[in-house]
DNA sequence: AATGAATGAGACTTCATTCAT
DNA sequence: GATGAATGAAGTCTCATTCAT
């Protein structure tokens, strides 16, 4: 019998533990993402970080410590310096703001621990916890300095949008759940979330703009 | 779990195949949305229905016959009729609409199902988009109709807000993104979510006060 | 293609409870005893008592309940009445039980419960304990009503031997040690056991010979 | 296991092969007797022996042949010159035979083969062979010499218990199956091991003490 | 000689599903 | 309609072993 589908002889790879490690958690974050963490097999993950799936136990004593560091991993808050610096809140500033924010919000990566952590979450708490102080409180202490530096200027028109300024960031939150619901890239609701980022952010140019002189 | 060593002495109870049919839908939406399809075994939606594990299968084909049985029902478009009848869009009914859109956000059938979306949407691109066409559409076709409402009353103030109505209603779609990453109910962002929730309500408010007289 | 070799088509026999627990107990001292706990696969224990390696756990929660669940049921004290019951230690009682040791001695289900005990018995302290209690101390007890049976008749030979009586009864001891060296049934030391056994019944006999009138 | 996270440092260790290959034997009928050959891992030989898993194959081509070595170590036949040399049978040597064999029956190293015997023969069945060959016809030789040294000497007393020495020799083993089931060194039957010595020293005694002249 | 990354085989266990009762 | 025993197909993890360094 012939036998001429030779098998693929897969050479042994050897890579540094810090490479391999970095291409698992490279791999479960696509896979965790795309179908859940139960619904991940181990073999996958191995397979798209290009190694025999025994060879994941020499970098991570289980599944649930993959899941685990990449959350870790991923939770580590990480801010561009020029949100945090005491810069001024003015038109580029905005214009910078969200192009970052949407740019954010249509982040692969950010998406995938997003949806890892509506799916997940309920089986660790303390992730969610260390979310909400690592990423969220920053995000509303960011928007609370803005209103003050604005206040300070004595440059704000004085209205329930401006009083709780979260107002006017949820459009952000409202293109990520909306990103989040549709499958890829693809289809979905890629116009409206052009759409809305423009709009949203003439909405914001206007808080900053000169006020008319009376 | 099967465990041979405690037989509880379970009673057989007879029920008609709706009745049961619909313990089993709330069982699995229940089990589902706090653990993930995926990692939800039919024992557990069987044991919350009342029957045994092989009972499902007198009712349901098949596991994610429950889970597209479940979606079938649950996208199901339902509007409230004071929303979709023609009637003025007035302060009185800002405040249901208010009240409405915060209720359902905090509503955790409607959180299990969009949890679910997120969580298991990749594997069932249809159900997305059936999602898309029966919610989010008519949903954003209420916010137009609300527009055009003000629009012919002459009674709006043109600005971006206004202009791209969902820049509007977004902190809804915040609120639920937040819910949705909190565990449950207790603890979590419940103190901001209300805040917020007062903040958008004077907001929308300012929309159909009385213009000032020039 | 020609597929004469059909799959055996195993049928699926349904057994009560009961009878399978039996069988799978029965079918795991067999492999338990013959390669050690650990070499052990579910898969042959499965095979053995007729059903699929699954099936395994409608009756037992793991492959160490079933080890616990046969110590349980073996290290469960059982003796012959004549043992038990206060009948005169004669001549046709030491017959009976030389007779009795030495069967046991060379019982399979005996031996291979020693066999556990011996090889695992370190990972299961409890059990040792509870072998010490149901299975020796009843031994030892047995030998000492002996000893005050003859002693009350006066019929003793004071010696170093009756003194100690487990000097007497050692050798039931050596021969079961010898039987779980040796592997199977065939070969092995046959024939110095049946030596053994016969000197020591003639021993024995001394004790309830009547003593020579000075 | 191994476990990534915590890098003690260790340095590596050269040792001349002959000296980490005892080492490595020693580990191994420490761990093997423990817990079985089959529930023993390399890695807690190797852990135990200075060197890493991999270094074992070094130094034995298998799990196996570290077994099979250990074996043919062990049962090299090893007696004591005074054991084996024609000396007198007498008070003095009674004493010195049942401190040895006392000693013998609590050497961890012996009951650790015996452990393996019982456990692993059926998978070796030349190694019980072996055994029989070379550890226990010894024995029994060494009883029958004593035997015909002390008939020779006239000086025996003509009953049961000498005709078949094996009955005058077996409480050792039996005190060897208590040790073997009794888990360490500690609790069990310590105690009644200690009394059975003594009795079993007084028995002997009376074999070599004078006769009582007529 | 020694190591640690890598691997294939196999272990136990769970699960969705079927079937006889 | 309902059940519990039974099953095949995975899944996670362990282990003895190999190989490049």
């Amino acid at each position: 019998m012939q036998c001429p589908a030779s098998p693929p002889a897969k050479k042994r790879v050897r890579l540094a533990p810090e490479v391999r490690k970095q291409l698992i958690l490279e791999a479960a974050l696509h896979e965790f993402s795309a179908q859940g963490f139960g619904a991940t097999s181990t073999e996958r993950i191995a397979q798209r970080a290009g190694l025999s799936q025994a060879g994941l136990y020499a970098h991570f004593r289980s599944k649930d410590a993959i899941l685990e560091t990449l959350f870790n991993e991923l939770l580590r808050p990480e801010w561009p310096q020029w949100l945090v610096a005491d810069v001024p809140f003015d038109a580029a500033m905005v214009d910078r703001l969200v192009d970052y924010w949407y740019a954010r919000a249509a982040d692969p990566a950010l998406l995938a621990i997003l949806r890892l952590l509506v799916a997940e979450g309920n089986r660790h708490p303390d992730l969610l916890e260390r979310w909400r102080r690592n990423v969220m409180q920053p995000f509303f202490q960011l928007e609370q300095r803005i209103i003050d530096t604005l206040a300070a200027q004595d440059r704000i028109q004085r209205n329930a949008l401006t009083e709780h300024f979260q107002l006017a960031t949820a459009p952000v939150a409202h293109v990520m759940l909306l990103s989040l619901i549709q499958g890829g890239v693809t289809g979905g609701f890629t116009d409206e979330i052009a759409k809305m980022r423009e709009a949203h952010r003439r909405m914001l140019q206007q808080f900053v703009a000169p006020l008319p002189s009376p």
